[in-house]
DNA sequence: AACGCGTTCAACCGCCGATTG
DNA sequence: GCAATCGGCGGTTGAACGCGT
């Protein structure tokens, strides 16, 4: 039997590092033939050595049909917004509502405009302490009025968000009595919540500070 | 053209819960 | 009931790439 999974990848011996276009094609042909699942014999059964896990990541964020490539769409980017607002870094729960899209995909693209975001505001405050007093007088106008736009913008973000709240724990019950059906109503709910969005916002970078669900 | 810096993304690691014997 | 094993998840890393200077 295969030892350890992901504790014993050292002492197996496993080959790490990219794939090779062989690797891909073995693993591949693995899956259409055994289906996915039973990562642990991948090894085994196909030639590659690679470990199951590497086998199943591979599949899962590469190789599988269906998964989309490029880059993240506006109304995509709205519902990792919103249910990253509901579910915090549950990312193969918020997957789960962007068919062709990873866990890994999603965790990548949150991560890269949350940096992206935390940078700017340290930049900013560097180039506070640089420029002269009236400089800072006027920024500090427009920042009060860019705070108060923003106040706004989030009392309506709250609403919303208290709404999704309860629209979430209701189809999470319905879910729990009735059948797992729901969960695509749910998705076509939140697509409909980003487009409300988008309308009445024209972006939603400004919401990024969502509270905790 | 060369270099440095920032961004992106594939892949690995460690942990945890579920399953199995 | 318990330990071993497995699959899945979130966090992190590092190579590749693009862009500005």
């Amino acid at each position: 039997m295969v030892a350890m999974m992901g504790r014993g990848i050292a002492e197996q011996g496993w080959r790490k590092g990219p794939w090779t276009p062989e690797e891909d094609k073995l693993l591949s042909e693995y899956v259409s033939l055994n289906g996915e699942g039973r990562w642990s014999s991948v090894s085994r059964c196909s030639g590659l050595n690679r470990s199951g896990k590497s086998c199943r990541l591979r599949w899962v964020n590469y190789l599988r049909p269906g998964l989309k490539r490029g880059q993240i769409t506006p109304q995509e980017e709205g519902i990792i917004i919103e249910l990253h607002a509901l579910w915090g870094n549950k990312w193969s729960a918020i997957a789960r509502y962007l068919p062709g899209r990873t866990d890994n995909e999603i965790k990548n693209y949150w991560r890269t405009h949350f940096k992206k975001k935390d940078k700017s505001s340290q930049k900013q405050e560097k180039r506070k302490a640089l420029i002269p007093k009236q400089e800072v007088q006027n920024q500090q106008q427009q920042q009060q009025l860019e705070a108060s736009e923003m106040k706004m913008v989030n009392t309506i973000d709250h609403v919303k968000m208290h709404e999704a709240q309860e629209m979430y724990s209701m189809y999470h019950n319905m879910e729990d009595q009735c059948s797992p059906v729901m969960t695509q109503d749910f998705a076509s709910w939140a697509d409909y919540v980003v487009e409300d969005y988008y309308g009445l916002w024209g972006g939603l970078w400004n919401l990024d500070d969502h509270p905790q669900g």
